[in-house]
RNA sequence: GGGCGGUUAGCUCAGUGGUAGAGCAUUCGCUUCACACGCGAGAGGUCGUAGGUUCAAGUCCUAUACCGCCCA
């Protein structure tokens, strides 16, 4: 309907279309990615992502952590920040290897008829074909990142990384192997990491044992004479009892300490033991140790310095010569209720009741986990862990909520070491030797590449290496500097980016990979690998539950992409996230976006469609015709820099309306407090600012303000609307960089937004007088608006009002936009009764005729009264108070003082006004 | 058992010392020439409970209840 002539630009859209603008953009940012240069000048900011597995699809938590490190990326690029995103994948050993499997079990093969080296071969083959798939899904998101750079643990340098970490851990005496007890998968034949384990709550049972003592006429005075009563929840595991353990406080037991018993079904006797960590409170007082099956039961083994014989065997079965021959090949589940029922019938079960047990699973095979000894690399990480507290005791890194450093610390000073080698093939395989006799080789410091099977000192001794493989986190710990280069310390990205400034993750794995990540850099770089941790909580579903796909209540954030668009979705993540508290899923803040975009792209239409109205009757001689035309008429190459532009209207205000000052004055608020919350990591915070004040501020006043003034010779509010809006722009750009990009695009720039400078804070700009008197111009809308709704008129009809107050000359010399916004004439007088509306400074006045009900409306004004009333008591008690007016600060009590003068003023008015009708 | 977080409008959540906020829902009125994914005007919270500090407490302290998470 607008009639445009051929040489304007096409028009925008009725509604922001998501789908029309994102792909394009996504596409762009792939293609030309954000290359971050490491022979600039500029000050590096380097993120690297917590690198999704190689096998995963993209989930709402990798959204909003991908989301929250695009914000800051963006930002940082924009404030001149030398801007380093680095992307890439971890190689998830078990999580791969359990998937290539799979496929090879559907063609009837395994991986031991294809063999070590096919086998691999094969998953390379699977990566390369559909590995991956996440990068992909999380370029629609629109990150910004250096795709030049992307990495994978398994690529050659990386490995190289790992290789060289263990090879210095081995000779500093802290990579070693030895027995310990494991987290072992039955299913997968494989060591596990506690994070590919589910912990869950099943009813199981609490069974009380009698062990007879050896001495019959000793008692514990748990059960009867001659025996003691032990709780546990494995009975089957008795066969590996090497000690009973109690309390050393515990009165009950403490003659019996260094007694032996007979454990049950056997011959085979065991000593009573004290040991700190038995729970008196948990079953009837005394345990079973089983330092073979029990990680608790292990320590306390090693304390009392007793032997570890295992009877479950690696596929989970009994098998032991300690086990009786009845039981002897039992699978464990199968042996437990064989045991328990031959401890019934022998009389050495005393009670079994119903015991919630914490059990762990394995996450990719389901099986329950079995604690098992077994000869096993481990890294002493004690000594690292101490390098980390030292950092943290000197400020090297900050965590964002503060809070997390005392869990991160508490987790550090109580570490264990770790289990790093996986009995898999798909991994970085352990470069460790073996000569007949068992000797351990590893490659020398001089030269920790050289394979020792190739070294010519060691080529007498026909070495093998080790088939194990690495746990995935022992490379990703190096993640944020053998992405860099590392080791190759002279390496120039390693020399630019390293240490990087801010980690983005969910606090899920602070321990897992936060920590390990840490102790890695300080045990091999010297140094923290971040300075700051920024750490978002959990996604919850809309019930506030985790998601998981045992319970099926995952969201798809690609469905939520579809459905919303990706600008809407950043803002939904954005907005959500504030200070580390997890995450309900609620669609509405998803609509909220989604009606935000269309809410600015309409604002961006409406500026640009005005402006090419009036662009061929700009005045040529004034100089800021070309940046106005360069919005109606775009791509243009004629476009001054906004930031200069800003201050030359500064300078110039006799250019400018009341209102154009309003809102560069509120703009320059609005710069300083979002650049303040993005620098405090607060993004929740800054988005809301902007929301608000593009929304409540810019649409809803500043535009309705300058409708009356859009015209060809109002060059001064010409400029500010579109100055305001890629203001706007530019603030919105790290959270929503689509729509920015687009609208951008569309007001002359040829640049994309996202290579322009973040806005400046400029004290010139604050315009104190235009603020206070803008304030006031409202107050008179407002008030006019409610007489039009209290009067029961439509939009269209212009009702007549008449303004007095201190204000009334203000709002005179400015009628025409309080014409136009409220719909309303001006006159000098009114004459009759009249009702009124009446808020600082400002009394409008309208006649009052037939349509409205006058007792309902003064029912109102008399409710309003009596509000005013209490309000002044109040302000008026405070400055009664002798302590208040001692203490509080001058500002403080000068509000009050102002408050009761104001209050007073409009009581005043409202009584004058309700007299007419006390007639 | 130890630690942490939460408890604010019907719902989901902001708000760290100075007159209680948002989105949605709700009531009334609007196809007002950017936007009904919209506009205008309303209604709706003694901020879990009990003490305390302070001139002033949703905000700080102590205790307590309930919900959730982590560690053992």
């Amino acid at each position: 309907m607008t009639e445009t002539t051929a040489d304007t630009a096409a028009e925008l859209t009725k509604s922001f279309d998501p789908a029309a603008t994102e792909p394009r953009w996504a596409k762009r940012w792939f293609e030309e990615p954000f290359r971050a240069d490491a022979t600039s000048a500029r000050e590096p900011f380097t993120i690297v992502i917590p690198p999704p597995n190689v096998t995963g699809n993209l989930h709402l938590g990798h959204a909003l952590d991908n989301t929250l490190i695009d914000t800051l990326i963006r930002y940082k690029r924009m404030a001149g920040f030398e801007a380093l995103y680095l992307p890439g994948m971890d190689h998830a050993g078990i999580s791969t290897q359990v998937v290539v499997e799979r496929q090879l079990r559907e063609a009837g093969v395994s991986r031991h008829d294809l063999g070590r080296g096919a086998f691999v071969e094969k998953v390379w083959n699977w990566k390369a074909e559909s590995g991956g798939v996440i990068l992909e899904q999380l370029r629609r998101l629109g990150v910004s990142a250096d795709w030049t750079r992307e990495r994978f643990t398994m690529d050659e340098g990386l490995s190289r990384a790992v290789r060289h970490q263990f090879v210095k851990l081995y000779h500093e005496g802290l990579a070693y192997r030895g027995e310990r007890i494991v987290n072992w998968d039955p299913a997968a034949q494989t060591t596990l990491s506690e994070l590919e384990i589910d912990r869950e709550v099943r009813k199981g049972k609490m069974s009380t044992l009698s062990y007879k003592l050896e001495d019959p006429a000793a008692a514990a005075s748990n059960g009867e004479p001659g025996e003691i009563l032990i709780a546990t929840v494995r009975p089957e595991t008795i066969f590996a009892d090497q000690a009973i353990a109690v309390h050393p406080d515990d009165e009950r037991f403490s003659h019996l300490i260094g007694m032996k018993a007979r454990i049950p079904l056997t011959d085979r006797l065991i000593p009573i033991i004290a040991d700190a960590a038995v729970e008196r409170d948990f079953g009837v007082g005394a345990l079973k140790i089983t330092p073979a099956h029990d990680p608790t039961d292990f320590e306390i083994g090693e304390r009392h310095k007793l032997s570890r014989p295992s009877v479950i065997d690696l596929m989970g079965n009994l098998t032991s010569e300690l086990v009786p021959e009845a039981f002897r090949g039992l699978e464990r589940f199968a042996a437990r209720k064989a045991v328990v029922k031959a401890l019934t019938e022998s009389g050495d079960l005393i009670e079994e009741k119903d015991h919630d047990t914490a059990i762990g699973l394995s996450e990719r095979t389901k099986v329950p986990v079995e604690p098992i000894v077994s000869l096993q690399w481990f890294v002493n990480v004690k000594p690292l862990a101490q390098q980390v507290l030292e950092g943290l005791d000197k400020g090297e890194m900050q965590f964002v909520p503060e809070r997390y450093t005392k869990v991160n610390r508490d987790w550090l000073e109580n570490i264990r070491d770790w289990n790093i080698s996986r009995q898999l093939w798909w991994g970085h395989q352990i470069p460790a030797w073996y000569d007949a006799e068992g000797n351990i080789y590893v490659p020398s410091i001089e030269n920790p590449d050289l394979d020792c099977d190739q070294d010519p000192q060691y080529a007498h001794l026909n070495l093998r290496r080790d088939p194990d493989v690495f746990d995935t986190w022992f490379s990703s710990n190096l993640w944020p500097f053998s992405t860099l280069g590392w080791p190759d310390e002279g390496n120039e990205d390693f020399l630019k980016f390293y240490p990087t400034q801010v980690l983005v993750t969910g606090y899920d794995i602070l321990f897992f990979w936060v920590a390990r990540m840490q102790m890695a850099a300080y045990g091999l770089t010297q140094q923290a690998p971040f300075h700051t941790v920024m750490l978002h909580g959990l996604y919850l579903d809309s019930k506030g539950q985790k998601m998981s796909k045992s319970k099926g209540n995952g969201l798809d954030p690609l469905e939520l992409f579809d459905q919303y668009g990706v600008d809407a979705s950043r803002f939904a993540f954005a907005f959500l996230s504030t200070g580390g508290q997890d995450i309900r899923h609620d669609a509405r803040r998803f609509e909220q976006g989604r009606n935000f975009a269309n809410k600015l792209w309409n604002a961006a239409r409406f500026v640009r469609l005005r402006l090419s109205e009036v662009v061929a009757d700009l005045p040529e001689s004034d100089p800021l015709t070309p940046y106005i035309r360069a919005a109606a008429e775009m791509p243009s190459g004629v476009n001054p820099r906004s930031r200069d532009l800003l201050l030359s209207l500064a300078e110039h205000k006799e250019k400018l309306t009341l209102a154009d000052r309003w809102i560069i004055s509120r703009l320059n608020a609005v710069t300083a407090e979002v650049t303040a919350h993005l620098d405090a990591f607060d993004l929740g915070a800054a988005i809301r600012s902007i929301y608000a004040f593009t929304w409540d501020e810019y649409c809803d006043w500043y535009l309705e303000a300058a409708k009356p003034a859009m015209s060809a010779e109002n060059t001064g509010t010409l400029a500010t609307l579109k100055l305001v809006l890629e203001h706007i722009l530019k603030l919105l750009h790290p959270f929503m960089p689509f729509i920015t990009s687009e609208l951008y695009q569309a007001l002359g720039h040829r640049r994309q937004l996202a290579v322009h400078a973040w806005p400046d804070v400029n004290p010139m700009l604050q315009d104190q007088e235009a603020t206070e008197a803008f304030t006031r111009l409202r107050a008179a809308v407002s008030a006019a608006r409610v007489l039009k709704n209290e009067l029961g008129l439509s939009p269209q009809d212009r009702l007549h009002v008449a303004v007095e107050g201190e204000a009334a000359k203000l709002v005179r010399q400015n009628a025409r936009v309080v014409e136009g916004i409220a719909r309303v004439t001006l006159v000098d007088a009114l004459e009759g009764r009249t009702l009124s509306a009446v808020d600082a400074g400002v009394i409008i006045r309208a006649p009052l005729d037939g349509t409205v009900d006058s007792a309902d409306w003064l029912g109102k004004q008399q409710k309003r009264l009596v509000e005013l009333g209490k309000q002044i008591k109040q302000a008026q008690g405070k400055l009664a108070s002798e302590s208040f007016v001692a203490r509080a600060p001058a500002e403080i009590i000068e509000e009050e003082k102002r408050r009761v003068t104001d209050f007073s003023a409009q009581k005043e008015r409202l009584e004058a006004v309700l007299a007419q009708f006390e007639e």
